[in-house]
DNA sequence: AGAAAAATTAAACGATTGTTTAAATTTTGG
DNA sequence: CCAAAATTTAAACAATCGTTTAATTTTTCT
């Protein structure tokens, strides 16, 4: 009879997962690079070295395994966020600190936000994203953070919106157009790194100074 | 016998060319919203209301039909700075006028952006963009004057190149995450336009301070 | 009007898609 | 050690893919 794999069981059993979790290294790496529409069920059992209805028998279906590293990608994606928006520091700080940390994740992970926002783009099923994935950064308290901010002219007028939208502008767009830069100037990948560890230091001062104006150090 | 439309032959003929156009017009619609891969020939055919055989009839494969809607949106893409860089102001003005342009054209077609990058990002041929797309460009002499400017001292010390993403990033990623921004935020449609009308002077004033510090009216 | 050319359609091509079935192999637990 | 369970494989499923063929309709030109 056709039985699902362990983690699918009520009483899953110790087993050797090393089978699994090559499949999903398989497909996280062929779904970022090809896209979910891209490849077939046999690129990533290819990948994998395998056949292709171990896909079926570990994760039931092609959509359900793209879910399983969509939602694993997404996590990635916000935890940076997560973690500086939980610690205790100012918003000046905050802001400081999460452009760090996201530069020097997306320097390893440059393929990520491009995976995520045409994940986005054009999700099939059209259902809304899980609140699960945002309620984590409303729970770290930084809308209140924010508003409070304002109230005391520590930060500009402007909407939380229009904020968000200008860190991740600055943040995820460097590298979802690495290869629209590279060909557009005509360099090579070790060019174009360089530039977007320098690229790091300007838009910390830029987003700095334009959203905290009054920079006294008093 | 089998022959190929009117102007791919060496005496075209006049005939009527809304077929033709239709065809591209509802190509250029699924292959933006759903991307090459996420699409069919036949969906494209549903969309014209006519036969699968028509279009490749007209355009002979898949592929060159992408190709063709690839190049036409890579020309409205690019069509703003090469306007911007064109005229005859200096490089803060152009700067200023650039983001205006831009976000004016992307707020009536905010899907280019994605389009682009996501065409470019999982380019199957491998093959380097044609060089006629980005050479327009240097053409304008955008390139000199960004020299000049940084040895007069009118901008700030700064490569091209990360100029370049600094500006790309702003007037592009807003558009590109629409739809995350939304879902983010639980904001509908209109709002989010209300605010990426608003974002145009935030990048501006941002941009124009960050690269032009000296701000000297005089 | 009538023959030639162009446009459009219907049908089929082989290849590939995601998934399922059933058999074979390996691992587990008594 | 051996039956039962879990894993892996090979093969096939119907559906859809991009493309082509051939027939039909429409347009063009004399």
């Amino acid at each position: 009879m056709f039985k699902f794999a362990a983690q699918y069981e009520n009483q899953p059993m110790k087993r050797d997962l090393s089978t699994e979790e090559k499949i999903k290294a398989a497909a996280k790496k062929v779904f970022m690079t090809k896209g979910f529409d891209g490849c077939s069920v046999r690129d990533i059992a290819k990948e994998v070295g395998s056949n292709v209805s171990l896909l079926n028998y570990y994760f039931r279906s092609k959509e359900k395994l793209f879910e399983l590293i969509f939602e694993g990608a997404m996590s990635d994606f916000l935890q940076s966020m997560i973690e500086v928006f939980s610690s205790d520091l100012t918003l000046k700080e905050k802001t400081t600190l999460l452009i760090e940390k996201e530069f020097d994740f997306f320097l390893e992970h440059p393929e990520l936000p491009m995976f995520i926002l045409q994940a986005i783009h054009q999700n099939k099923s059209g259902a809304p994203m899980p609140s699960h994935f945002f309620e984590p950064i409303a729970k770290t308290g930084i809308f209140q953070q924010l508003e409070a901010a304002q109230a005391s002219g520590e930060i500009r007028q402007i909407s939380l919106r229009n904020v968000t939208i200008l860190l991740m502008s600055n943040v995820h767009y460097p590298f979802m157009s690495k290869k629209l830069t590279q060909q557009f100037h005509g360099i090579d990948a070790e060019t174009l790194d360089q530039d977007l560890r320098a690229h790091k230091a300007y838009v910390k001062e830029m987003l700095i100074n334009f959203l905290f104006p009054q920079n006294q150090t008093v």
